[in-house]
DNA sequence: TCTGGGGTCCTAGGACCC
DNA sequence: TCTGGGGTCCTAGGACCC
């Protein structure tokens, strides 16, 4: 039988930003969105405050200041050093590890020789929290989806402890009755509606339903999900991190622009960033799509929202070309007359760059291309992502993010460690 | 009068995840 | 005043082919 692990970092966001200012222990923290936006963690005496996951910012102020909240802008150079120390933690337990996201992971205990699995979860957690600081939680199963569910039932009901370990059926039974339709890994806002109408309430109710059923209904993705369910592992491994398939980069601005000239400053800026990701991963993308829109919260103003996709003659990860394919579909898209408040740019049908097919009359210098590229990669590696930039990223950014709450890079900025007084 | 059957590829859109 | 960003996979339906 396979038995996996899932690790998962407790309110991960809030915790990182604990860790470096002590005197926040028991205090409510969040952590907004790009842009201060909207709340994205939340540590447990926030969520106790009722402030609800995705809460715009201003509206929850009143509460903020009321129970003096701590308020962090999202720092994710912070995030993923960390989380690289947590990940390397556990890799000491086995072999086959899946960073599934920044604060998440799966190990494949299958065949391993520890004894007391529960007593595997209870050192994990004490080693993790020991050696980088943040809490964990731990769930312990046949197959991803019951380790996922076991993770929550350990997040959820065993705060104290922090790790559940399902094994035999009377357990996994157990968990299935517990758990309610909607708080199953694969079951969104959708299914769980869908799913409901038919009175299929927890997780036990929908393995009770008919496998044809579950695959008119919710595809073979479903029946995936019910098979592992079940305690057949069919979810598949994806041990090393792969090349991405799509890249996007896009933002809201700080405030709300209208002329063309103003967008292509992010564009160009967002379509260097996709070129630059695309480098990082040796790929070139073969199509891009560009999109601007209007704020859809100001219901008080016009509404367009419009995007355009382009293929490439030839797949490249040159910044100027990726750049000037963006520029071209900003000419197609923007429309005067309107207040937009986010644009972004997406390249998609990405091949390994060792395979690119060359276009017959194609005139662009690659050779040349290829190596100002890893001059701008090295500079802008060594100095900060915009140290060096096209001139129409322009020399400002008048789009910029708001940040206010920002807290330094403890771990990863020498100008930003922390000094201790003695 | 009568108008097949089977396959592939592509795209848009929907669902999900963190 | 102020509402995030970045991914994956699957399906239906149309175009096209023989």
């Amino acid at each position: 039988m396979t038995m996996i692990a899932l690790i998962d970092c407790n309110n991960f966001y809030a915790s990182c930003e604990r860790l470096f200012q002590p005197a926040l222990r028991n205090r409510p923290i969040v952590v907004l969105s790009n842009n201060d936006g909207c709340v994205i963690a939340r540590s447990d005496e926030a969520k106790q405050l009722g402030i609800k996951m995705g809460a715009p910012a201003f509206q929850i102020k009143e509460l903020i200041d009321q129970h003096k909240v701590a308020v962090f802008s999202s720092n994710y150079i912070l995030y993923g050093s960390l989380s690289n120390r947590v990940m390397n933690v556990l890799r000491n337990f086995a072999p086959v590890i899946e960073v599934y996201s920044i604060d998440e992971a799966f190990l494949d205990l299958t065949g391993m020789n520890y004894v007391d699995l529960y007593e595997l979860g209870i050192s994990i957690r004490r080693e993790v929290l020991n050696q980088v600081g943040i809490p964990v939680s731990i769930g312990i199963a046949p197959t991803k989806t019951l380790a996922k569910m076991a993770n929550r039932y350990a997040k959820k009901e065993k705060k104290g402890v922090g790790v559940h370990l399902v094994q035999d059926s009377i357990q996994i039974n157990n968990l299935l009755k517990h758990t309610k339709i909607e708080d199953i890994w694969g079951v969104g806002r959708q299914y769980a509606m869908k799913l409901m109408q038919y009175n299929v309430f927890t997780a036990a109710d929908l393995v009770a339903l008919n496998e044809d059923w579950i695959r008119t209904h919710m595809t073979v993705v479903g029946l995936r999900l019910v098979k592992e369910l079940k305690g057949v592992s069919c979810v598949e491994w994806d041990a090393l991190p792969s090349a991405k398939k799509c890249i996007q980069t896009a933002r809201s601005f700080g405030k709300l622009l209208s002329k063309k000239e103003e967008l292509a400053a992010p564009v160009s800026s967002h379509a260097a960033s996709c070129a630059a990701k695309l480098r990082y991963q040796n790929t070139c993308a073969g199509a891009i799509q560009v999109f601007i829109h209007t704020n859809p919260h100001r219901k008080q103003d016009p509404q367009y929202f419009r995007s355009v996709t382009m293929s490439l003659e030839v797949p490249t990860s040159d910044s100027s070309e990726i750049i000037n394919a963006a520029l071209r579909g900003l000419g197609i898209i923007y429309k005067p007359g309107y207040l937009y408040n986010k644009t972004g740019v997406l390249v998609f049908d990405i091949v390994p760059e060792d395979q690119v097919q060359l276009g017959l009359f194609d005139s662009f210098d690659r050779g040349r291309s290829g190596k100002m590229m890893q001059v701008l990669d090295e500079v802008n590696g060594k100095f900060g992502k915009d140290t060096l930039r096209y001139a129409v990223q322009g020399y400002k950014k008048h789009w910029k993010l708001k940040q206010q709450k920002l807290s330094p890079c403890y771990t990863t900025n020498i100008l930003e460690v922390l000094t201790i007084k003695i």
